[in-house]
DNA sequence: TTGTATGCGTTATCAG
DNA sequence: CTGATAACGCATACAA
């Protein structure tokens, strides 16, 4: 009833008429007389105690928690990310201290400092800032995004998972294709994917175009590109690339609302790996990031105890996955 | 370069030349002499001190922190509900430890156990375990699921909901509906939709169907019911009132699979409000949750100074939200 | 093995 | 307004 203050150690000291020490040693599960392990836990069971985390990490100055700095959960990439970060972070007995950036880069600096303050063990972060003060010492691990040398970056293999696409479209009979990105401000991996898109097609001596805009361009710009090379050509378009899932997913929209179909006329390809509802089907045909993957990497790098040493960049593997926005191979009958 | 060891108050005292007392009062924004301010937060920032918040915690017994337990962050409404949370805490300068549940009962009591060991300041949860060991003493709000008179539970206007979806199909033309569900072993609010969509077709007069599954059921179950409900009678049902956005989406894929048109032969409503890429196209016509709101409410509820004495149920009101899966009303031209 | 004493970094209470 | 000092709860080296 009267829980107004938490038991502590001494409490159970007392209670079960031993020293502090052992109650430590009880509780930290380290050697103890079985007739005092028996009272103590008695006791802790009694009082209902529970070990007061603040005290132990500023004695052993080690928190068991790692932050992890995202844009939001709102988009399924993040959510999904931020679900097997914990995950993971669990499976090791950590805890995960969130935080939302919204895309704000202020923000970003800011939780690096807050999260410094609760001494957390380690940092995961997916940030767009151009420029982040990435304090050394606290172990660090950046995804999709490559800053130095000594701050290693998990992601998925972006170059590969362009030229896959471009190999793919291919297969299916594309003739002439072309990639839809935005997002071009920042350098960072995902950028890689119209990279390898090109690299390719090139390779395969596919004819391509290439859309790339800044990044909050209005969609009414891609609408511009569409028409031109859908409608108002002698070469139309027959497949597309598109940077995202969530990009591709638009494009299908405005392609169909332009009179041509999705597959039959246009095939689109987009990369992520969505799906609805996050475990359902697939929002399209895509390249599909191994995000449990990425996120457990990430996590056994931040908790790596030869962290200096670590590699630079982990690029982890891509698949194709079909997902209705492409025609089905002749060969194949699913 | 050494950073080692963090800075603490005491290196700054000796770096300012000054008390430990008048840092930690420089540090909290207490007054103090402005040339001795100066010198403080000189020392400050040459030693890129940071605040320690274990010992603050230590000391003030607060830490700034609330816990919500969730399933995970992978389904769009819990995702959403998330980062609701997180916001709101955020503008009151709190942090969020985020625990993933993953439907396991019994990490929901774990859970609770480890964020008391955190002495967190609070708990946000929505849980499904039957029976749950709920700590005195410490805030409490649940989500979508009332336990008693002492833990105050927030939910979005479930039967309210239930009724304006029977209202809207009736609005719509339907004369013969029907309402799916699963998940009837808990009796939680969202249960209460299903009321609210009965006592709306009654006070109607309009003819409804219920079929009510449990927890785990197969989809083909629903499917039975709508194979002899849609094509196997005389008096097809023509609306639909499905207890979730995932029920509704994956409803109209079996309708069309049966050849039925949506909307024009049978009309769907879903429950959750849920977008595509969490804030894009509605997925399905809906009754749209207040996530925002209710977040908001929750985290005021647990950061309350007054937590005795809170009502002991809020439910926010919802809105009807067209979706594509119910016909235009004649009336409106959007 | 068990008990005792010290310090982790802060805040708060006092005297100066 | 400033400076010393005592807790906060726990881990640990050390003494018994």
């Amino acid at each position: 009833m009267n829980e107004k203050k938490p038991a502590t150690m001494a409490d159970v000291a007392r209670e079960a008429g031993v020293a502090l020490g052992t109650v430590s040693k009880v509780v930290n599960g380290l050697p103890v007389g079985d007739v005092y392990r028996q009272k103590v836990e008695q006791a802790i069971r009694k009082l209902d105690y529970q070990v007061n985390t603040s005290a132990k990490a500023l004695k052993s100055s080690h928190t068991n928690t790692v932050a992890l700095i995202v844009p939001n959960t709102i988009a399924p990439f993040f959510a999904l990310l931020t679900h097997h970060v914990n995950l993971a972070l669990d499976k090791q007995n950590y805890k995960m201290l969130l935080c939302f950036t919204e895309f704000e880069h202020d923000r970003e600096q800011e939780y690096i400092q807050l999260v410094r303050q609760n001494r957390v063990d380690g940092i995961i972060a997916l940030t767009y800032s151009p420029q982040l003060d990435i304090p050394e010492g606290l172990p660090f691990v950046t995804i999709d995004r490559y800053f130095s040398a000594s701050v290693p970056c998990v992601a998925s293999d972006n170059f590969g998972g362009g030229r896959l696409a471009a190999q793919k479209l291919a297969e299916l009979g594309c003739r002439h294709v072309a990639c839809l990105r935005s997002g071009s401000s920042l350098v960072n991996e995902p950028s890689k994917r119209k990279d390898g898109f090109v690299s390719g097609c090139l390779d395969l001596g596919l004819e391509f175009e290439m859309c790339n805009l800044s990044d909050n361009a209005p969609l009414s710009a891609f609408e511009v590109f569409l028409k031109r090379n859908l409608l108002e050509t002698d070469y139309p378009l027959d497949g597309l690339f598109c940077g995202t899932d969530l990009m591709a997913y638009q494009t299908v929209k405005m392609v169909r609302s332009l009179g041509k179909r999705v597959p039959e006329d246009v095939q689109i390809i987009g990369y992520d790996g969505m799906r609805m509802f996050g475990d359902k089907d697939y929002i399209c045909s895509t390249i599909v990031q191994p995000v449990a993957e990425m996120a457990e990497t990430a996590v056994k790098m931040v908790l790596s105890p030869d962290y200096r040493g670590l590699p630079q960049l982990i690029c982890l593997p891509v698949r194709y996955q079909p997902g209705g926005t492409t025609r089905e191979p002749v060969e194949e009958t699913v």
